[in-house]
DNA sequence: CATGTATTTCAGAAATTACTGAAATGTCTA
DNA sequence: TAGACATTTCAGTAATTTCTGAAATACATG
């Protein structure tokens, strides 16, 4: 592994995250070299940086690609791809947040819609439905909150993150707050009668 | 898998998705019988429900209680171990939200730290140095925005949720918006003179 | 303390995922 | 279009993860 000591452990680190984030080592790897390196670099410069072989930088940048997480440029005169992250932070964690969202909640938002629309509901059934029902519209709730939040400029979200929990206090007490619906155990539906 | 078709549908998702969810299928149908069951389960219960081997109960339990995603229970006269999922649907989604933060973030951070703490920097890591301490800076006001936000009790949480970006309309433009420091590649500093 | 029951541990098997080197494909240009 | 170069595909291998059944451990109670 050809890189200075800051790079190398950057690089490791993002190696051994790379399982827990949903990628593989070099996935992770390749991403880190290439968010640490001042300009595009071409597969075979990976190669170098990394130690490994040419096929898995080749399918780690397709698999980065298909995450949108890298961006491929071309050098004028050279006929091989480049490949740089954004520059913006905020548009890779908009990126990050974007497909992790698609991959990890809209599959389960879309079933939970399909079971929920399955009837009639058996007896036995009756409290796994409610269950069903109210997580989906929990997920819906975050969801949609997210896809609001996601449409502000960048400067409007840093001021609204920045604020937090303060804009509480900008918000005057207009009107009452409607909870979420809870489903209750057969249990605790008992003990209400 | 002796389930109704709602359960089995449920449980067969939940499976699938774990691998996306960094769980593995088992502990994700674990999770899903439990979810959907009104009142807690012992281990032997889940093996009937999903028909895997005991030993693998055993280890998925134990990997949700270390996740804090399930609640261990006992019942009168009976020395079993029963579990269950939280029936406040906010609750489960702090915990996950906390524990992946744990997992997939914190380490992260800290390693970021420990990077801008290493100096001198070579001129050839000045690039990658900003970039790590710009990547710190990010992450830090988001994890910071989250820890405020968690403090919020669920309805007041529910309250900003729902406003969403529609928040913005409740504050005054009070001050200007300072916007995170982006670095420069050495390009966009030539550019600049 | 012996027995019955619950849970955990663990070695090996099975399944899945990652990686490599070689071959195939694509593409530019001389 | 032949040759040079870039990228992808793919079969085989390596590494890792998951799963099982059996043995070990834990512990309450007759």
């Amino acid at each position: 592994m050809q890189l200075s000591p800051l790079h190398q452990d950057f690089v490791l680190h993002f190696g051994e995250m790379g399982s827990r984030w949903g990628i593989n080592r070099t996935v992770g790897q390749i991403y880190a070299v290439l968010f640490l390196n001042d300009g595009p670099l071409n597969a075979e410069q990976v190669v170098e940086k990394l130690g490994v072989s040419r096929s898995n930088v080749s399918t780690g940048l397709k698999e980065l690609q298909a995450w949108n997480l890298v961006r491929l440029t071309h050098l004028p005169n050279d006929r091989r791809d480049y490949f740089t992250t954004p520059d913006d932070l905020w548009e890779i964690v908009r990126t990050l947040i974007e497909e992790r969202k698609k991959r990890e909640i809209d599959p389960t938002l879309t079933k939970l819609r399909e079971l929920q629309l399955q009837s009639p509901v058996a007896a036995e059934d009756q409290y796994a439905h409610d269950r069903v029902a109210e997580l989906g519209a929990l997920i819906e709730l975050l969801t949609d909150w997210y896809s609001d939040m996601n449409k502000l400029e960048t400067e409007r979200l840093v001021q609204l993150l920045t604020l937090g929990s303060k804009v509480q206090k900008f918000i005057e007490t207009t009107g009452k707050i409607v909870p979420l619906r809870r489903s209750l155990s057969s249990k605790q539906k008992k003990d209400m009668l």
